[in-house]
DNA sequence: CCTACATCCTCCAGTGGCTATAGGAGCAAG
DNA sequence: CTTGCTCCTATAGCCACTGGAGGATGTAGG
């Protein structure tokens, strides 16, 4: 009865790509599930919940280390959430520092565009303080 | 009488560490310096002020290959400098759709927390909200 | 001159999180 | 029965580095 997908009908039903979904089997972030007779692996809704929540953590920003425990936490609905709280808390901090050192960078960058006068190369604030680190405002910045 | 210095010196100076010069030096984005009798490379000024170029470029997030056309565009100076603003702006537009995208990230992680009572796991809404996709507020966000 | 020790060299493997390719087997419809 | 789709495994590649092994060279002190 338990109506089991192939793994395509389990990408389609997740927004997992194929070779993402047989990825997490191999790193054990997922159960193997059982085979057809056929030797194709077939998954019910139990596995599609799970990779909703990967897939959802991961769009989230979460490492697969993080998932991991997330999920093994999900697992034990009894105990405190009081990790998972700590793993969401950190990855807001993450997110906080980030957008910070991206609208550093996006002010950087639009002063770099708005300097272009269109003209030729050397006179060009692109490159100019692309050269020039002393023409930069800000000091630390990441991707 | 030119004051060439150790690979380690020009790491020194340019903020990028030695194994990253010479990885720089491997794919072609930093020519081959001279080498001294002993075989060490010796980097010149020149070379400094490329490194420090390359590395602020990095920060500001732009890709090895797109580095590699600015630094073309800085060694002829009497071209015009449309293309490096065409790069600038791209990374510009980048930069603008990322913070969107975080802050939408960080107005859920912030939902997340909040709702977190500090009780078990099964009314946890960190857990729940991974969990159900239809709790989720926002459509397309990535790192 | 000899000994430590720092710095350098090359080569190769590993990181994270997938993504793609090759080469084949199974399955459902016409 | 054939066409064409999905599936299987195994392996390699992506980006931009980073680290380690194992050995050569350079330098400062005794």
């Amino acid at each position: 009865m338990s109506h089991g997908m192939a793994i395509g009908k389990a990408s389609e039903a997740t927004g997992v790509k194929v070779p993402t979904i047989r990825y997490y089997e191999q790193i054990g972030l997922l159960p193997p599930p059982p085979r057809t007779e056929g030797n194709r692996r077939t998954y019910d809704r139990k596995d599609a919940d799970r990779l909703t929540f990967i897939r959802h953590s991961r769009e989230l920003g979460f490492e697969i280390d993080q998932i991991r425990t997330l999920l093994s936490l999900q697992d034990r609905p009894g105990q405190s959430c009081g990790e998972a709280d700590a793993i969401a808390k950190a990855r807001l901090v993450e997110v906080k520092e980030k957008i910070t050192s991206l609208k550093a960078l996006e002010a950087e960058l639009e002063r770099m565009v708005e300097g272009c006068s269109h003209g030729r190369v050397e006179s060009c604030q692109v490159i100019e303080i692309l050269a020039d680190h002393g023409k930069c405002k800000h000091h630390q910045h990441d991707t």
